[in-house]
DNA sequence: TATTGTTATACTCTATAACTATA
DNA sequence: TATAGTTATAGAGTATAACAATA
């Protein structure tokens, strides 16, 4: 419980949150993924916006370009999105040209959302985007760490 | 953009979203950190509940108990949060009489925000569950893992 | 003038339940 | 009876701007 960084010619506390860095909660696991979460999510936003897409759209219209013709309920699944979230992503996409549904022969319950081509384009643009969006945020790591980190996100992600 | 784990006996698509694990998406850091995260907060949810805390909540009460004073300007900061919100959460948690607000005699616009006793007894259960909580999540990795893990997060998320 | 905390408000996101069509 | 998608709605979370007190 005592303050980082303390010196003889700074023994008051340190002032902005760098003085923070020392508590708890700084070193939880789930508390540093919330944050490098969100503070990536914000950039990728942010970046996305010059496509009018967010990160949620982004997302489904990745899996949608992905040629794996993933259903409403599948996209839900992956995304940890609700079912009636996922309807009014793919009612947005689908308004804008870029998904489309087809219903699916096997069960006819289901709608497979596929990309058009509209969307495909636009897909490789945003992917750019958001590949620079993660430089930025990973800028700090190695490409081995990041290499690193990504097996370790993806066993715990799922 | 071929599927994985597909065999002579099984040259169908992939029943279930592990199909998807192929995609661009499933292999973007950002994309894994923030599902990572969202489960690990939904699971954190739902085992704080016991105590009538969020994950939320208990973030600021354990910034509280930490003994370094924060101000709910630097709560906002560390916690990624509108100060608007930081309002609210800290509000709610002097009704429940776990935190205090003292204005700081240096700058006396700026309050800083302390636990009270029953803050910091309630806060040690807390931890005890989130601990618990960061084992479930984060059960498939090792220790060493683990720690790995979070020097790398510790990186990205400041 | 600028900053901290506060209030108010609008907006987005999330969670729930009920409904339909298919199975 | 159960499931995929849909709709409606209430609740929680987020973002913005304006204000009072203080610097």
């Amino acid at each position: 419980m005592t303050p980082l960084n303390q010196t003889a010619a700074n023994n008051t506390s340190i002032p902005g949150i760098e003085r923070l860095y020392d508590t708890d909660l700084a070193h939880e696991v789930e508390f540093l993924a919330a944050r490098a979460a969100s503070r990536g999510n914000a950039h990728a936003n942010a970046m996305l916006k010059s496509l009018n897409l967010k990160v949620r759209q982004y997302s489904v219209l990745s899996l949608a370009a992905s040629g794996h013709k993933p259903s409403q309920r599948e996209l839900g699944e992956f995304l940890n999105l609700d079912p009636s979230q996922i309807v009014s992503l793919v009612d947005d996409l689908q308004n804008r040209g870029l998904v489309q549904r087809e219903t699916d022969d096997s069960d006819r319950r289901s709608k497979t959302i596929v990309a058009t081509d509209a969307g495909i384009e636009l897909y490789n643009k945003a992917r750019e985007i958001t590949q620079g969006s993660a430089d930025d945020t990973l800028a700090t790591l190695s490409p081995r760490e990041r290499k690193q980190l990504q097996e370790l996100l993806l066993r715990v992600a799922f």
